[in-house]
DNA sequence: CTAACTCACATACGGACCGTATGTCAACTG
DNA sequence: CAGTTGACATACGGTCCGTATGTGAGTTAG
């Protein structure tokens, strides 16, 4: 077999691989131009140019513009799963995963290459369907992650899906409302993460519910205007 | 004097009564337009045939599309501040008041023909200066109040600037979300105005302070999924 | 091995729409 | 009453988009 063809090959590249590679292309070029410019700013003319083919190609690959920026919302969206993925990994505790995860998406989402992509336009675009994606990445996992934590005693014995909505919707609202002042101030963001963590302590069982991170925060409203 | 020239001449109407009330026309036709069609939907040949004008009249008042939704955007606020005056009166306690307002804006702002317009194309079209006038909306009203309250010790003592600036972002938050839902379900309004109610509780003295309406709400979960 | 077929992509076309530049006529002013 | 201002209409140029059609390389069947 000597060096027989791999499982993937690598170069020859039939048809198929090549195509694949063109809209890859596409999609990063106008996730840049999306995310610097707006959705409305950006040229298809100037975006196949960039990208290094002609509108036609565009058009073979997605219908029009706003399904090119579905695609670029997409890939956004998934990108943050997998860095999710490590994020959770990192932690021991499942319970301390979760609430590192939701505190990580704050920050990942808000990217500056992210945040105008997903939060800005992403509204005017795609509707209400934008949220609806945003808030099923991983619904599922977060659900049986909180049964189980529910089942073990860790959390409140609260429903898990509904436990599921409030959370993301939460940290959704918070993404949301710093995405449109430019990202925030370092206090607005810090505030939102110790409003996040406010509504983690609600959840947990009395003895450790204290509402102590909310206290926390508005002592600190007093010193710092 | 007999009938001598009203203070508000109510007929004759000189050039510039005439403009003002096109402008309001083109202004009051845009709203309908933007509000069920969206921002990138409406034509501003059809608007303005629907208006009775031509482009050329539209382009007198406004410098482009984004101009003529700013005006329809900062007539939507102006509308719901007065709407939140009457609000305000209709309290007789000044805590109580404020408290009724912040809950009052999350229906006026999210009823279907300002939801679209405030919280979905704005944030696109306008950029950060559309949640900077939301926000700004009698900002300086709630910070007097709220130095009220706080030196006859209805609050606890913190800074009215950095408070004022903690509701008006729970509530923009709870509206955006809300927003980007479709108005959302019932279910999720009635959750916004029990978090909002927990953020109010958060901010009276120590003996009020009890979080209980966060409670109240973390129970229903159970129940209702 | 070759001929037919498929498909990724390019080219060409028609049309909607916007912003500006220019024209016009009534209302105001000295 | 003549000059000026301003509100608005008309006309034009240009950008951009979506579709319809053409083409040539890659794939497959016989």
């Amino acid at each position: 077999m000597s060096t027989g063809p791999t499982p993937t090959p690598p170069r020859p590249q039939g048809r198929a691989e090549a195509a694949e590679l063109t809209a890859l292309r596409l999609v990063a070029t106008a996730r840049r131009a999306f995310a610097v410019q707006g959705f409305a700013q950006v040229s298809l003319d100037a975006l196949a140019a960039e990208a290094g083919v002609t509108r036609g190609a565009l058009h073979h690959h997605f219908q029009n513009q706003a399904g090119l920026f579905e695609a670029v919302f997409r890939a956004v969206d998934a990108e943050i799963g997998t860095e999710l993925d490590v994020v959770y990994e990192a932690q021991s505790d499942p319970w301390a995963g979760m609430k590192a995860c939701y505190h990580a998406y704050l920050d990942l989402a808000l990217r500056p290459d992210r945040a105008r992509i997903l939060f800005r336009d992403a509204p005017a675009v795609m509707g209400a369907r934008a949220m609806d994606i945003l808030m099923n990445s991983g619904f599922a996992t977060i659900v049986e992650d909180l049964a189980d934590l529910i089942a073990h005693g860790r959390l409140r014995p609260l429903d898990p899906v509904a436990t599921a909505h409030l959370l993301n919707g939460a940290v959704m609202a918070q993404a949301l409302w710093l995405a449109g002042c430019e990202g925030g101030t370092d206090a607005q963001r810090s505030a939102a993460h110790t409003a996040l963590e406010a509504v983690f302590d609600g959840l947990t069982l009395p003895p450790y519910a204290t509402q102590t991170a909310l206290d926390v925060f508005l002592d600190s409203l007093s010193e710092q205007p």
